[in-house]
RNA sequence: UGGGGCGUCGACAAGUGGUAAGUCAACGGAUUUUGAUUCCGUUUACCGCAGGUUCGAAUCCUGCCGCCCCAACCA
């Protein structure tokens, strides 16, 4: 396996908490057992990804397990191709559900029978309804429904009445078995939904054998029931359902009830998710299929070269929550070169090739240069041969006859360095009869070779190039994102938001011989123009095609004038409502939350008491933090002296610099500086005795106790949770967590436990999670 | 005008009464034979609003406001 560090502390989002508290309670006994239920009906895509690895992460987190269970409900939208798509996608994913791969439709039996316990209990009956009488009876969302004229036949008649349903004696839509509620229950879904409905279709996997079908409310809870679920994981608009689900796993004996949690799902800014428009998106032609590499779906972005392992970061840190929310795509084009960065071998490749013949270059000279495949900074071996000669093809946008300000590249009369090779000048330009330039005539200063001696003359500019006569010719297919505007579901029409470059395919251009060679599913950079790789349908070793999967970051290009899109105009400035507290605030106070990094309300009360700002500024001169000497003056110290001077107080400026850098330094919690503060005051000994007195400092605590009453107390053993963790990470949550449930336990309300203070490391940025495969 | 949810920096998101993490984005600067990467720094988040409780509130209470979901024999 790899030897990258063990994964960073992932964050505790509620769901994981809500495990937690279930392990600490005993709940399911330790158990965590989850499951991802797609209907097989469609693709998966980004959103459908974030749910994947949200329950088999949880599961493999918590030593548990998580089932792949085909919601196979609806005989009439279902199919075969989609089971396969499916298991493909999520394996592919990195995630394995082992022997726990289901069915919805294995449990259609053991549903119908749970059905009939219900109709015998009472609880559902046959309705004739039409569709459109149960509609038009359901009432609205203010008024309650009106009973079905069928919802008190006897127990015994509408079993009889199931059982005809099922043996296909009645024709589709005749009538439907219904969960006998409360038809005037706020919730609508509580008002006697149908489980069961008539459908005389052919089911991909139980082929002819029913006639009747379940409904997801029905189908779902008994699904997660039979499989021994115990945290039914799904999406915010199941919210309102869950009451139901509940309602038919009390209503039946003896069996097992999960807990249903509602996350909120993914929504990625520049895209659509919903299979309707993803559908509407292949059937219209706009993409080449489901696997359309500009497509958000699994398949699409495995085409395109994304590997799992940034899908399964960015799944991480976009987190998880309850609030709808609209991720933005650049956090995902981040996780995606993020990821490439440190794993794509550098290559030269152009595009639209542009001639450039070397006059002062040996004729038929050809030299085998050296060249790195990694940059200084990708901890990676390794370099290839690629071939010099007179006769080069470079970047026709790498030319400009008349220059910007600012260009580094090449333009007549100046010197560009040519990546791994020499610097050129361009002497000559050579235009055909149009005008149009193709080609550049240059001399080669033969002392700059890189790696030589004299090569460390700079110039501006350092460009990508091929040799003419060993370049590989390649199509190169450049995606860009599907559509232009941000919130695609609310445009008015696909045709305007639609992107229409989103794909721009280059045939003739030229990449250097090494990246004919190499293995089929390597990604790989084209310097300066991103990252690529062979498209696994349509490269062939003799007619090459490479994706791009994203393109670099290119600051050059973002800061020139935009081109034909006009650039949004600067808002006029609009005057800013001015916050009650900003008016309030002296330009003084103003200038104290600056100057001290308080918070307007302690600034005020600074500016307007001159005595207790000296003391502040007195404990700052003794090496107190400003903030920290200005929050405890005006929060602990005031109120302690009750009126009275703060010199009549025993606790003087260096006191409290002393106390304050305790806590800065991590010695000790601010709730614990609040109980030395008192100490100080009423007996006057110093904060250092205080705290050696009471035995506070940092280093005579364990490291991740979750023993809350030793906590104060003496120096513990390490806990059973510290010994547990092995992979060297920090206990930073246990360690937090340990510290709120000490402070709860004693009533001191809650501890820092910030970088600054109660040790635990602060995640540094660019040390990032790494969930192994 | 019912019920269920949700509102913390431009975008995500920690935080569970002790003085607002982190990531992405943006903007500076350093290093760079990728205008990449990396590094360092910056960007006044008063926590939807208004009251209240408290020495102290994003966290507790009250009242408002806004957004999302629910009236398929879809899932």
């Amino acid at each position: 396996m790899s030897t990258d560090r063990p994964a960073a502390p992932e964050s505790v989002h509620f769901i994981r908490a809500i495990i937690d508290q279930d392990n600490r309670s005993g709940k399911w006994g330790g158990q965590v057992v989850t499951r991802f239920p797609p209907e097989p009906n469609g693709y998966l895509h980004i959103g459908h990804a974030k749910s994947i690895c949200l329950n088999f992460g949880l599961a493999k987190e918590y030593g548990g397990r998580c089932h792949l269970r085909m919601d196979d409900t609806n005989p009439t939208k279902e199919d075969v191709e989609y089971v396969e798509s499916i298991q493909e996608d999520v394996r592919w994913l990195g995630f394995d559900w082992g022997e726990h791969f289901y069915f919805a439709s294995d449990y259609f039996g053991r549903m119908f029978s749970y059905a009939e316990e219900l109709i015998l209990k009472g609880k559902a009956y046959v309705c004739f309804q039409t569709e459109e009488e149960m509609r038009a009876t359901r009432g609205t969302v203010t008024e309650p429904g009106t009973p079905s004229p069928w919802r008190d036949t006897a127990p015994q008649d509408n079993l009889r009445l199931f059982r005809q349903m099922c043996a296909g004696e009645l024709p589709d839509g005749h009538c439907t078995l219904r969960a006998k509620i409360d038809m005037g229950h706020a919730n609508m879904k509580m008002r006697d939904l149908p489980m069961v409905r008539i459908r005389h279709a052919h089911h991909h996997r139980t082929g002819d054998q029913f006639c009747v079908y379940p409904l997801y409310d029905f189908a779902h809870c008994l699904s997660d029931s039979v499989e021994g679920i115990t945290h039914s994981i799904c999406t915010l608009e199941f919210e309102n359902n869950r009451e139901l689900y509940d309602w038919f796993l009390d209503n039946l004996d003896g069996v097992h009830h999960p807990q249903q949690i509602e996350f909120a799902r993914l929504r990625l800014s520049y895209t659509v998710m919903s299979k309707r428009k993803l559908l509407a998106l292949v059937k219209e032609g706009q993409v080449s299929g489901w696997d359309d590499p500009r497509m958000p779906t699994i398949a699409g972005l495995r085409r395109r070269g994304v590997t799992a392992e940034s899908i399964r970061e960015f799944a991480e840190r976009i987190g998880v929550a309850k609030a709808n929310s609209t991720v933005s795509v650049e956090l995902f084009e981040s996780c995606i070169r993020d990821d490439l960065n440190t794993r794509a071998p550098r290559l030269l490749a152009v595009a639209r090739p542009l001639k450039v013949t070397l006059t002062n270059w040996p004729e038929g000279q050809v030299e085998e240069l050296d060249a790195a495949l990694w940059p200084h900074d990708v901890p990676k071996e390794g370099s290839r041969a690629l071939p010099f000669s007179g006769s080069l093809f470079i970047e026709r946008d790498d030319f400009a006859l008349t220059p910007p300000k600012g260009w580094h590249r090449l333009a007549p009369g100046g010197e560009v360095r040519l990546r791994h090779a020499y610097i050129i000048r361009c002497d000559d330009v050579v235009k055909d009869d149009s005008g149009e330039v193709v080609e550049l005539r240059c001399s080669v200063d033969l002392d700059t070779r890189s790696g030589s001696a004299a090569a460390d003359r700079k110039v501006k500019g350092t460009i990508h190039w091929v040799s003419a006569a060993h370049a590989v010719p390649a199509e190169l297919r450049l995606y860009s994102r599907l559509f232009r505007v941000e919130d695609p579901d609310a445009a008015e029409s696909y045709a305007e938001a639609l992107n229409p470059d989103s794909l721009e395919i280059v045939r003739g251009a030229l990449v250097e011989p090494a990246a004919a060679t190499m293995p089929p599913d390597a990604r790989l950079q084209f310097e300066r123009q991103g990252y690529f790789w062979a498209d696994p349908k349509d490269s062939r070793p003799e007619a090459l095609v490479f994706n791009r999967i994203i393109s670099l970051k290119d600051s050059w290009a973002k800061a020139q004038p935009a081109p034909a899109p006009a650039a949004k105009k600067p808002e006029p400035a609009k005057p800013e409502p001015v916050k009650p507290s900003a008016l309030s605030l002296s330009p003084a106070a103003e200038a104290l939350t600056k100057r001290l990094g308080v918070a307007p309300t302690v600034a005020r009360v600074l500016d307007e008491d001159a005595a207790a700002l000296a003391f502040v500024e007195a404990a700052i001169a003794e090496g107190a933090a400003p903030a920290a000497a200005a929050n405890t003056v005006v929060n602990d110290l005031l109120p302690a002296a009750k009126g009275a001077a703060l010199s009549t107080l025993s606790l003087n400026p260096a006191g409290l610099a002393a106390l304050v850098n305790l806590v800065t330094k991590g010695e000790i919690s601010s709730k614990q500086a609040k109980e030395v503060l008192a100490e100080c005051l009423g007996g006057g000994e110093s904060p250092a005795a205080v705290v050696k007195r009471l035995g506070l400092s940092e280093a005579s605590r364990g490291p991740g106790s979750d023993d809350a009453g030793c906590l104060l107390a003496a120096p513990v053993l390490p806990s059973t949770k510290t010994s547990l963790r092995q992979d060297g990470s920090s206990p930073h949550h246990s360690t937090g967590r340990a510290f709120a449930a000490a402070t709860r336990l004693l009533g001191l309300g809650r501890l820092r436990c910030s970088s600054a203070g109660a040790g635990a490391p602060a995640r540094r940025p660019g040390a990032r999670s790494t969930p192994a495969a």
